[in-house]
DNA sequence: GTCTACTGCTTCGAATTCGAAGTGCGCCGT
DNA sequence: ACGGCGCACTTCGAATTCGAAGCAGTAGAC
């Protein structure tokens, strides 16, 4: 068919603004938590989080990069604030030398562990307090094809993510 | 007082990172597609797209600092990038004498309309796509209640808010 | 009337952000 | 093995962001 005149129906249209909405509502609630609680801004918490969220506590730059959707300068950036703050440590990767690797220290757990309770308060209270028990789910199951689609187009004009060999 | 433990349920969990991953996503992506088409960030494209549809074509600083949720002080910043663009004006309120009238202009409405049918284009393939049309009604009414709850509980104020310094 | 508290906006300084360019390593074909 | 291409990360400069402080204008108490 030809492309359909472009344009979003009002639902469309209101899912869109709401979500939108909702989450920098969320983030800015999250962020200010996040701030007096342990001087963390969202991208570090987040970066401590997906850290030790992992088996061995440690990530490529690159990987973190892309699990928090962000550019690989500005991690540079954090990743330096973060192991001066002594949070994080960086050490080149074993097997591949151009590769460096996070690994967050005990200093960064006891934070992540001490901003924690407050972050999920949070959440819990702005966002998942409206909504039952089985609201949460069918959102989840709405929101993880978004994801697993989103994640699967790459950005447009951004070089397809292949590891090796040709198309 | 024994706060109950704080966590969140492994679904709640799930979709909450759904949620923050797909609207960053969908965020760079439409960032991108607003400033290859019309040179305009996503900021000042919600700011003119919030006065191409008022009645009126115009809205108080603070009423469009808040429908953005943006910083006041940014939204000055911004209001003064478009307005040297020549995409809005600024003026005062005739009945307060505080406060700065915002208004598109035609060059604001005509870029308005220049960029939005590749807006609509990116948020439709990346977010609505995975998506039914029952979906898109089922998120539209699961979001509403959480935007509803959000505007109703003002974030919480009056904190001694520390300096802003290392990590 | 006028004093005081509050609201709306701007200015200011510091921190964060990104993209482009730069450096060095690893992979592949010849 | 050599050379070119591509990847991982960093550096650099410019633009954007925010909060705090400052400057009017307004509203309510008395």
């Amino acid at each position: 068919m030809p492309d359909s005149p472009p344009s979003l129906d009002p639902v469309q249209l209101g899912a869109y603004f709401d979500l939108i909405e909702v989450t920098s509502l969320l983030r800015h609630a999250v962020e200010q938590q996040l701030r007096e609680t342990g001087d963390l801004s969202y991208v570090q918490f987040q970066l401590l989080a997906r850290l030790g969220d992992s088996p061995t506590g440690s990530h490529r730059m690159t990987d973190l990069a892309d699990g928090v959707v962000y550019s690989r300068s500005g991690l540079t950036y954090q990743a330096g604030l973060l192991e001066k703050a002594g949070l994080v440590m960086r050490a080149p990767s074993p097997d591949d030398e151009r590769s460096i690797t996070v690994t967050i220290t005990d200093a960064g757990r006891a934070l992540l562990a001490k901003v924690l309770p407050g972050h999920i308060e949070v959440v819990s209270s702005m966002l998942f307090e409206p909504l039952s028990r089985d609201d949460v789910k069918a959102l989840a199951g709405l929101l993880a094809p978004v994801r697993d689609h989103m994640r699967s187009t790459p950005p447009r004009s951004a070089a397809p993510r292949r590891r090796r060999g040709r198309a």
